[in-house]
RNA sequence: CGGGAUGUAGCGUAGCCCGGUAUCGCGCCACAUUUGGGAUGUGGAGGCCGCAGGUUCGAAUCCUGCCAUCCCGACCA
């Protein structure tokens, strides 16, 4: 018995918690994320500083958030169109602002000629100089605007409702696979309206497009808020926000919506012609998303073992595995996979049967761990005969043995749950690290014992908020929009405050 | 751009003080045995030792310059 038993508690207490090659979490966060990315085959470094290569299972996953995405713009009545990668560097010069916040990090064209030295080396054609530099796209404000003033005449016009998916550039002083690269994916809305309440209205449904999307397809839990007028971006009246914990406390901000104001219709003279035939301005939005959400992603929810996708933007769903010695056993396999990836596919359920030889079983589940695939099917010649599966979660680690008979609904069931549980436990973090305090000594103490959002009275001052960030390094990620109004102190001054906002270390 | 460090095979490394053409592991290729949690054995391939100079009979090793990358700050979706 003694033998036995000790033979069960071996087999049960095989750690299958690491993965080769990546750190644990505990151990150094950045580095696990980082050997995350790269061994989970998402991304590479490329040979340009700050410049990463999706690879086609990264890219994967972008392709299902713009699928998604995109579906949630159009109905919500956007169309997408598309603006030039280089922007005339005047342009910059038009909204004061917007260039203070961005002039520090612009890749600039100021040539469009190479030519041979004579010694065989590729130089630049000094001959071949551009009268007016452009720049690289850092976001497209300017040069939309630019052209809305050819679009705009009439209230007739209004609104413009455009979106665009591209790829903008900023020279980051350091970098971080999708949390920060110089060059990133990813979607910006440029709308136009003739009243600043419908502006308004449309910078908040689209954060609340971003939230659902977030919370409803990433599992995972946002805070909806406006941001400080330090936080603010560069040329709005106001910024919205939707901020993410991540697993190691620090705040992530996924996704801004703005209200441009009339800012950016002044900067370039984008009046129009109203109902009663006054003229105004127009009144704007912007608003994005980046690749930078495959990072929240990552960061949320994985583990030691790989990724933990969401069922509902996993590439791949279900991985069926063969366990086989002889060809026969395969075929024999094979024709029951046949059927059940049809079963599985007919509820669009994505599935990959890994049937390469050049691979052992133990291999290719260590392999689907590190990719995050939420179900994974184990079939052998004992479950053919016995008319059963091993059925695998990766959200939670366990097995379990099921029969052949009704698994493609007892699988979709399970994607749902694992769904759903993977948002809860994002949610049950956040609850567990989101923390009110009152006192500046109470505040410091938890920034370093139990990082996470911490919940804070603030006099409303730019200046308290700059010396709470020289501090600690926490900044207000934003004042939550269903914040409760209290009376209270702030935690730095003392100062009256009516409502808490939500601080926090960042990304 | 300030402070620190590092560049050796696809990846991770030893050798560097004390000069003599490079160590080990993973991975890769072939064959065999294997296949219910990252297989084993045998054999094999792979290197402008970051780049350019210098010292020396001889440089991965010493000297000078350059380049690149990473980490910590300031900046940031």
């Amino acid at each position: 018995m003694g033998a036995i038993y000790n033979n069960c508690r071996v087999i049960n207490s095989i750690p299958i918690n690491m993965s080769k090659g990546v750190i644990s979490k505990d151990e150094d966060y950045s580095q696990w994320f980082n050997d995350l990315v790269i061994k989970s085959d998402m991304a590479e470094y490329s040979p340009v500083r700050g410049c990463m290569i999706i690879k086609p299972y990264g890219y994967s996953i972008w392709e299902k958030i713009q699928a998604v995405l995109d579906g949630m713009f159009k109905d919500t009545g956007h169309s997408n169109a598309y603006f030039p990668l280089l922007i005339p560097k005047s342009f910059f010069s038009k909204e004061a602002s917007h260039v203070d916040g961005f002039a520090k990090e612009c890749a600039v064209v100021t040539h469009y000629r190479l030519k041979n030295d004579g010694d065989g080396n590729i130089i630049v054609d000094e001959e071949a100089k551009l009268e007016e530099e452009l720049i690289i796209r850092p976001t497209s404000e300017t040069i939309i605007w630019n052209t809305y003033k050819g679009w705009i005449q009439s209230y007739r016009d209004l609104p413009i409702l455009v979106n665009q998916w591209a790829n903008v550039m900023r020279w980051e002083m350091r970098t971080r696979l999708f949390l920060r690269t110089s060059e990133f994916l990813w979607q910006e809305g440029h709308t136009a309206h003739a009243t600043s309440d419908e502006a308004i209205a449309e910078t908040e449904q689209m954060l609340n497009v971003y939230a659902d999307f977030a919370e409803n397809w990433m599992a995972l839990p946002v805070v909806k808020g406006r941001k400080t007028a330090n936080e603010r971006f560069a040329g709005a009246l106001d910024t919205y926000c939707i901020e993410a914990l991540m697993q190691d406390g620090k705040a992530l901000q996924a996704g801004t919506s703005h209200f441009l104001g009339q800012n950016f219709a002044k900067a370039f003279d984008v009046k129009f012609t109203t109902r009663d035939n006054k003229q105004d301005f127009v009144w704007a939005t912007s608003w994005g998303v980046s690749t930078r959400l495959i990072g929240a992603l990552i960061m949320a929810h994985s583990d030691d073992a790989g990724l933990v996708l969401p069922p509902k933007l996993a590439p791949i769903q279900v991985v069926v595995v063969p366990i086989y010695k002889h060809q026969e056993e395969l075929d024999n396999i094979t024709a029951y996979v046949d059927g059940l990836k049809k079963e599985l596919k007919a509820k669009g359920i994505s599935v990959k049967f890994d049937n390469r030889d050049t691979h052992r079983p133990g291999a290719k589940f260590a392999e689907y761990e590190l990719k995050g695939v939420p179900l994974r099917v184990a079939i052998g010649s004992r479950d053919m005969t016995n008319g059963t599966v091993e059925l695998a979660r990766r959200d939670t680690k366990t097995k379990e043995t099921v029969n052949q008979e009704g698994l493609a609904q007892h699988i979709e069931a399970l994607l749902e749950e694992i769904q759903n549980n993977i948002y809860k436990k994002a949610f049950d973090f956040r609850a567990e690290n989101t923390t009110e305090v009152d006192t500046y000594d109470e505040f410091k103490r938890m920034l370093d014992e139990q990082p996470g959002f911490l919940s804070a009275h603030w006099d409303g001052t730019p200046e308290t908020e700059q010396k709470i960030k020289e501090e600690t390094k926490a900044t207000i990620r934003c004042i939550p929009l269903d914040n409760k109004q209290e009376e209270g102190k702030c935690i730095l001054t003392g100062a009256p405050s009516k409502q808490r906002v939500l601080f926090a270390r960042a990304y």
